[in-house]
DNA sequence: AATGAATGAGCCTTCATTCAT
DNA sequence: GATGAATGAAGGCTCATTCAT
């Protein structure tokens, strides 16, 4: 309850409040007032901080941003493309499913992307690409010579959308389709499935191709 | 504009600009006013027609359902499971990619799957049970003897995810991430490409298991 | 069900639920929709037959009051200005508690004297006037020589607001007080309580009089 | 016009605004929007303040009554029951015909009892019963060893109904009626005349139990 | 730096009334 | 004569924002 405080403190929990609100609300149904309440500050420090809702908005994003940069994927050293891949599968699904930051964060780009705000234009772009190109890169070492541009990308979208699965259901409609809760050790089940599944797809569809 | 219609012209005129916006604007962020102006009807008219709100919306569900009844996903008479599979995805991808009535349930469904209101108890569980129930039937023929429960689940997750991506993201960023139009040929061609990679994905799937 | 019926019924039916519904809830709180669907009329009757809301009310009024001449006090023969007492309460009683039209008529007039609308002017002190003039004439035999003009008055008002209790309190907060339900015993009782209690009543105040 | 004030003071302004309207309308055509503006406040300030509208008017009801309590029926020391009657009466008629926070009260208690809301249930018991008993007590002591239970209840009601036309009766109306203003004088006439009457009333009633 | 108070714009809903048939 | 459809005005409530301290 300590007041005068740093006044970067209070920031900071706003901060934090949000991203969990608009993680879960969307930026429409969100209500500052919730976000307030959860930060434990006044409905008025939001505008005194931020400006006003959509500035709020944008600088959550770039907080949820930098909770997420530590995590990022990295290039461990695999072996082979493939190794790669289930690497970057496990990661993604890992950030996917993980509480605190870099699940807010997931949240708030499916949101976006749900129902494009136009408040975050920028940063949307320069923060999705690195990322997709990683897994652009990873893909076309799978197939080999093998792909077009084309097959690549869709790979690139059969496999985003796979993991994407953990952020799009509310996580007890996961858990009620799974029939247990949702584990550490079901989250690795599945990020092997998920990689098993999608590295028979690349190879096949690989493969097709020559036929063409 | 002919006034003091057969009421059920308005009624239709309405449901139909709901679909529109709940599918685009998801409940909370959809004005009953911009429904009402859309329909060219009196705002007073949602609650003569239906009571209010929440009711429209379940109205406005069963409204795109009935619209997509005719798109149906038929057991066409496949020679093997593969094919059905491959039918099966063509068309779950058609339906989301379709303009129209199928479009905005697929939209509406979206909008409940990210933020659930929690008013389509009823008719949510009716809609999606019968068709997954289908898949998986389809894949547990693909995969014959060797698939478990778990694997069966974790599959029908990745195929419906896949096909999912065509509502998740909005048009204009599919394309741009494809690169082309979304002509009836690029969804052509994604079907089969999201049908070669799945049914890859299973069989390694399935052969996987008796290691296991 | 049948339609085209005589005008006349449809009517009568309004004036009946209207009755009832401003009787029970007064004029301000009174819903044209309720008392529609309790006459079995469409919504539109009402502004048909009767204009508009505050009509219906007047008519409404009138409707009651009529109902009520029948039931109308009567000079029955009676020995003694003390039994015209016993048998006006009674009667009085017998109307506030009544179902149907004289007990509506009371409510209508308590919600009146209550809440006055300013919609009733003319019928007003005609209706109330007459009984008021018997009552007052009888007391004033009962008294005998010994009562002065405001002492009638009083023994007036006394006498009013003891029989009123039966309508201005909802039928079962009543019973709850009583302990037992309203039946045609506990009203005859009631009756005769307020009679001895106020024959009781105006004798000592006529008697005091002279003292003064 | 000083803004930005208290806050207690504008709530203090909306509850006394609320009682005035509340007691004159009721609860159901009382409008926000008078009260505000009778306070000199804002629409919004109801909710800011107390939530609803519901609540204000709870919270009118209890603050109503904190007026009251100064004016609340004290056991004056009284030689006599007759003298305790005298009394209560006396002092009920005071409150009911008083100005301010008891004359709203009496209204707001009024307009419950006619058209209950169901919104002040706890506070009701607890302000009513404990002045009722009070009654009961003395009426009981008055009559003696002559009364039954059913008799103490209808003078209860013979007594508290006949107070009761203070409120009832709209002041202009109880002018027209007395033929004289609503003078301290003439309430302490019109006490007395209902303590003698009454008094006569309880007597003849006692009387008359053994007989039964 | 921080906050309680206040506000106005906007939303959903209700309701008496009007219209066209 | 009667009614379903339609409407506008008004009410209560929500919410982001602003103000004064």
């Amino acid at each position: 309850m300590a007041k005068r405080e740093d006044g970067r403190e209070t920031r900071k929990r706003l901060l934090k409040a949000a991203c969990e609100v608009f993680a879960r609300k969307g930026f429409g149904n969100a209500r500052i007032a919730d976000i307030c309440q959860s930060a434990g500050a006044n409905v008025a420090s939001v505008n005194y901080h931020f400006g006003d809702k959509a500035n709020l908005y944008a600088e959550a994003w770039r907080h949820a941003l930098e909770g997420l940069e530590e995590l990022s994927v990295e290039d461990a050293d695999c072996d082979s493309p493939e190794d790669s891949l289930r690497h970057f599968i496990r990661a993604l699904l890992q950030h996917f499913s993980a509480k605190g930051a870099a699940a807010h964060f997931s949240r708030l780009y499916l949101m976006e992307l749900v129902q494009p705000t136009g408040l975050i234009q920028d940063a949307w772009k320069e923060m999705i690409e690195p990322r997709r190109r990683r897994l652009h890169r990873i893909i076309r070492d799978v197939m080999g010579s093998g792909g077009d541009e084309h097959s690549v990308l869709f790979c690139e979208l059969s496999i985003i959308n796979q993991c994407r699965s953990m952020v799009t259901i509310q996580e007890k409609d996961l858990q009620y389709i799974l029939g247990e809760p949702l584990s550490p050790r079901l989250i690795e089940k599945l990020a092997r499935h998920i990689a098993d599944f999608s590295l028979a797809g690349i190879q096949a569809v690989a493969k097709r191709r020559p036929k063409k």
